[in-house]
Order: structure tokens, then sequence, then C-alpha cells
DNA sequence: GTCTATAAATCGATAGAC
DNA sequence: GTCTATCGATTTATAGAC
């Protein structure tokens, strides 16, 4: 059992509240009540409210970017990479659904890092299509729009913030395998 | 070409704000600046920057409303009522993706009209359900997981807002057709 | 590490002149 | 229909005692 900072409980209660009303509409007094300290005491721990969004959203960033570059230099199909990246997406998600809703809906409030995070998410997005695009080369995957096959892909992915939490049974593993069949292989028979 | 009533124009710029920087980090004097006025001469026209918020939303929910009612008494067969929400969604994007933006992130900062708009997004969703159910129970579907297949349609219809305005060259019928493709039958080959 | 007190800025909204 | 002026509440953040 780890010993949770003083930082680290802030920043987690925050990825809460920021989830259920956005960045913008939380105050550092909504944060500290729910703390069960005064507002001020927060500034012994963190510099400012930035700084809370910043850690939330930059440490999931980074695990993107970091799953994703283990998958690109697998030797695996291209069909294998995209089941791996869907289990990327859940298995985060699924650790911290509360962040991806900070993720997805406040990265535009970011300040200095808001050009940091904006070279990960399209160094992200490269990598996906890239792999989409050589999928299409070798004949894995049908050749139609990949745009279309990124966008769809990438935004059921990226809402599964909304999504997972309401699953009070959720098995990862089997929910990655029945997303991984809807994706690739479409609904109709 | 319609004559635009001047609170017509404050919702219509307002929405663009709304956007980029979410409800609750958008102040009544950005909104009245990007105007061209002054923040207190918003209030000769709407009564609250609530009531803005409310007229984005609750227009659009209730255009689905009405465009999911239309399909569901249409006697098609399921796939083709899936089709036709895709195209319901695509077209409704394409005349407002500022505005999906609201509904998407800021419905819960509704007040008055919170319950209502919830009522409508749950009877949407029952309806949408519905008719894969029915898809399955014919067998013109899988017989796979139907809240799967529900979750992974609408997370890529209501992130459409995202990616439209960034298509310069959009053809809606196109998008729809190759939409439908990847959604209903995949991209795996 | 938390508190009280408060600074300095900004918020939504109103009053009243023109 | 827009303005100036301003109210009262609320915001992030700091100072300094304990």
């Amino acid at each position: 059992m780890k010993l949770e900072t003083r930082k680290e409980q802030i920043i987690k209660i925050s990825t809460i509240l920021f989830k259920e009303k956005g960045f913008s509409a939380v105050t550092m007094r909504d944060i500290a009540k729910a703390m069960g300290i005064k507002a001020a005491s927060l500034y012994n721990h963190i510099s400012s409210k930035q700084e809370i969004l910043s850690n939330i959203i930059i440490a999931l960033a980074e695990e993107f970017t970091e799953g994703i570059t283990q998958i690109k230099k697998a030797s695996s199909s291209s069909v294998d990479k995209l089941n791996s990246i869907v289990e990327l997406h859940v298995n985060i998600t699924s650790n911290n659904s509360f962040g991806m809703a900070s993720l997805n809906n406040d990265w535009m409030h970011l300040e200095e890092k808001l050009e940091y995070y904006l070279k990960l998410r399209l160094d992200y997005e490269q990598d996906f299509r890239q792999i989409i695009e050589r999928g299409i080369a070798n004949h894995e995957l049908q050749d139609s729009n990949a745009e279309v096959m990124l966008f769809s892909m990438l935004s059921t992915l990226r809402s599964l913030y909304i999504w997972i939490p309401n699953k009070e049974d959720l098995n990862p593993s089997k929910l990655s395998s029945d997303l991984s069949r809807v994706l690739l292989k479409g609904i109709i028979k």
C-alpha cells in the first residue's frame, strides 16, 4: 500500500471534482472543502490551481505516449497493434476515468504545458494513423477512408471515461475484446 | 436571407466562445467584446448567461429528439434506421458544430432546464438502444453486446463536432456514407 | 500543516443617463 | 440599444500567527 503525499491527495480529489463540473467551475474552496481543510492550506502543497490541472493531464498524456511507443515497435500485425491500442485505452481509463475527463475537455486551460500537451497529442494521432495506413497497404484493412477509421476509433476510445464508471461489473479484458470486435469487425451480420 | 435578431446574434457568438473555452470560462465581458458592445448592453436582449446556454443546448437536444422520432416510426430495416441516425448526427453537427460542444461538455451547468435535458437524452438513448436490439433480434446485426455497439456508435457520432470543422472540404452525404460503412461493417478485411 | 485575515482582481448583474 | 458607473459576491493567491 503506497503512502500518498498530501499533494497526491489534492490532485486525486481535484480530478473527481474537475470531471463533475469542469476545471473552470471548480474553485480552490471546493477542493479544500473536499479535503476537509481551508483553501489557503492547499498552497502549502501546490503552487496554483493550474499546477493541479497540469499534473492530471500531462501524466495521462505521457502514459499514452509510452503505450503507443511500445506498440509501434512491436513486430505484430496491424490488426494486433490496433487491438493493443484498444487495450491501452481501456487500461488507462479504467485506472483513471476521472482524469480522462480533464484530458478530453480541459486541456485548453493548460498554460505553460499547453504546447507540450499538443505535441504529445499530435504525435500520438500520427502514430495511430500510420498503423492504420500500413494495415491498408498490406491488405489487412479495407481500402477505404483511413481518416474516418482513425476518427471513429479514437472518438470511441476517448469517450470511454464517460461510460466505464457506470459499468459496475467492469472486466477490462472482456471490455477490450468486445470493443475490439465492434470497432474492427463492425456490428452488421 | 433571414434577419437575425440581436438575441440570436448574441447566442451565435456565445456558441463559438463556449466551444473554445467552455461555458464557465467565458465571461459576459468576453461575449460583449466579441459583439462590439459593453457587457451591460447584453442584458437588454437576454436575461442571464444561463439563458444563453439553455437556448444553445435545448434547441439542439430537441432537434435530435425530432429526428429520432421520425426514424423510429419509419417502416425501414434496422440497418437503414442506423444509417438514418448517422445522417441525423452528421447533418445537425454540420449546421452547428460549435453548439455541439456545449451540448456535450456543458450540459451540467444547466439549471432550470437540466432535468428536461436529461430526459431528452435518456429517451434518445433508449430509442437508439431499441433499434439496435431489434436489429439483433431479427438477425440483421451480430448477436453480441448491444450496449457496446450503442456506446461505440454514440461516442463517434457525439464527437463529430471536434472533427467536422477541420474538414474544409466537407461533403455531408459522403461523410455519412463513409461513417456508416466504418461503424456498421468495421474496418477489417 | 493548518489557520484567520485579507489583498487584488474579476465575476454576473443592475441603475439610470442618453 | 448602448453607455458609464457601480454593487455585492466570489475568485486566486499571499502574509503571518500558531
